[in-house]
DNA sequence: CTGAAAGCGCTTACAG
DNA sequence: CTGAAAGCGCTTACAG
């Protein structure tokens, strides 16, 4: 069934459908409504390829998830703690707008080919990007297209320092260095002055913020940075367990932990109980992310909550926003984090 | 850019850069050479819809998660232990087959008009639908559409009883009776005479199997079912916390306790320790689909593996086998479970 | 208010 | 082996 064929139904022509079908105001209550009866009455549904092609939107946005430093067969990718909210929160919030999400991995830069036709071949309207690495080049690639571009968690002045055509373009970030601030406070004030970290990924902008935090805070209060309390975490759970277990076997053990995301605190609150070493009498343990298991293992870990919901929502709200937008624009999102207290620290033992 | 200007350039007509496009045998190697270089140049993509338009597949399988039933924002779909592994596998190996992944959730009935939609306008070339109901005017509805579709965890029975048109229609099911059987049987083996049971949805083909085969095995070995250790859970957490709570209460308690997921299973952990019941001391707990967390939590949950992996990428191999085909097949394969024994059932006291 | 016609960017018989 | 032309199913100036 085409629109021709509920033009000849309704006894009108083809132009007449469209106009009905796309709402135009130029068509009386009466036209409208025949046309509306015929439409209903066969189901029919224009073929959203031709319409596309004729110069209208898809309704459809991407959602682009890049894990390229995973370890082998770390795909699980949509059951991760820090991707699977976001999917959630992005398919809902945009179906609920009437759009349909494109899904589709980088697990390698070849894979990055399949997100640039995915724009290119015009299947979406706009996209999102998670993951994405320190590599202004891509972003730079990627931002050349017309199509609106909503970056979650990248360094912004990045971008600026570039000078990088920043239509269409915007960015999402949560506020990490002010919330690894507070976690550190908070274990300073409980009474810690030999504070380990376990790093996430270097070349994540989260990574890095997370990682100045903790440098700059022990710093600021004058406390011991420790090269053998730092650990390689890579935000992953295997190589945080690792790190960890080879943490118990040295003479001396820092106080308190902070790790860089929940993952590797909850890797490390296993490596820790399973060596006899208490949490949190031996050692204080604080996440970053506060992800469902925080929780839910005992003990309760302490976190700092990243409003992923929040983020991901903003991300659709924004891309949408972009494609109504006739100006393009270029804006940026950062929000804020707050510290979960729960069970998983104390005061050290004197 | 557009075929017409690769043709220009490359000194052909646009009939050849479509044959070099679509790879067609009858064009000699030097004029293939040629076109490519010159699309290489450029980066140039076909246009999708244009194809599309013009009869070609779209690269693109749709995947609906229904989720009608549950409570109230219970909307966190994509992180339930059940549709988040399925999710993770159907975009893993459709984009490693080159197909790109259209996803929408269905809330509620209304809902529903997106996904036919999204086969009636043509933007997927076959869909995947997780978690229907007992809806058989649905399937029917979604089975007139001539594209592919594929069905996990649906009651064959039904669709033969019905006759429908099963042309471009397979199902993918688990053995849950089977399973449930052996679960079963394990506690009987261990002593247990006294085994309650938490339903899972009822209007779901694993739900309805896994209670079937509890009340057979039961019988079979001449137990006593009692209504009170039948406990309704539909699969969700909070509603198992709060009917184990009520449990907790009677006279008597069951000695085992089989729980048709894991998430109420670990729900039900949480009920039974919370009010000083141990688990596997007192009463022993089985869970079902072996999620990731059964093995993570203390005591680790004995459950019965579902092969939710296998299953998932059985689907998309499916849809794409019958995107492929030029008879029409109607096909089910259905994967066998394995209980996997851990630390939370022992022999009852005596 | 409404229709005929051109155009969106491809593919594919058809003819040579 | 290859090009001219029709067609896929819409939308949108244009003219009336």
């Amino acid at each position: 069934m085409r629109s021709e064929d509920i033009a000849k139904l309704a006894g009108v022509s083809r132009s007449t459908v469209s106009r009905v079908i796309n709402n135009y105001p130029n068509v009386p209550e009466s036209t409208r409504a025949k046309v509306l009866r015929v439409i209903e009455q066969h189901h029919y549904e224009p073929n959203s390829f031709a319409r596309a092609l004729a110069g209208k939107r898809t309704d459809t946005i991407g959602l682009f998830a890049i894990s390229m430093t995973e370890k082998e067969n770390a795909s699980r990718i949509y059951q991760n703690s820090y991707f699977a909210p976001i999917v959630d929160m992005v398919v809902d919030t945009a179906n609920a707008r009437g759009f349909y999400v494109l899904i589709h991995t980088v697990y390698s830069p070849g894979d990055f080919q399949k997100v640039k036709q995915a724009f290119l071949q015009k299947r979406i309207d706009g996209g999102i990007l998670v993951g994405t690495q320190k590599d202004i080049e891509l972003v730079r690639e990627m931002v050349t297209q017309e199509a609106p571009l909503v970056l979650i968690d990248y360094d912004i002045s990045e971008i600026m320092a570039e000078r990088l055509n920043k239509n269409h373009l915007a960015v999402i970030n949560s506020m990490d260095y002010e919330g690894t601030v507070e976690a550190i406070e908070y274990l300073i004030g409980l009474g810690h002055r030999e504070i380990g970290l376990i790093k996430g990924r270097m070349n994540t902008f989260s990574g890095r913020e997370r990682y100045l935090a903790y440098e700059n805070t022990l710093k600021k209060h004058g406390l011991p940075i420790r090269e053998s309390f730092i650990l390689e975490g890579e935000f992953l759970k295997e190589s945080a367990y690792q790190e960890v277990l080879k943490l118990t076997q040295q003479e001396q053990l820092p106080t308190a932990l902070f790790c860089s995301n929940d993952d590797m605190a909850i890797a490390a609150m296993e490596a820790f109980t399973e060596n006899g070493i208490s949490v949190p009498d031996q050692v204080s343990l604080i996440g970053f992310d506060d992800a469902q298991l925080a929780s839910r293992i005992t003990p309760k870990l302490t976190s700092v909550r990243l409003p992923i919901d929040e983020m991901a929502k903003a991300a659709v709200l924004k891309v949408i926003e972009l494609c109504d937008a006739t100006e393009p624009t270029f804006s940026t999102i950062s929000f804020p984090t707050r510290l979960v207290v729960r069970d998983s620290c104390k005061s050290p033992a004197l």
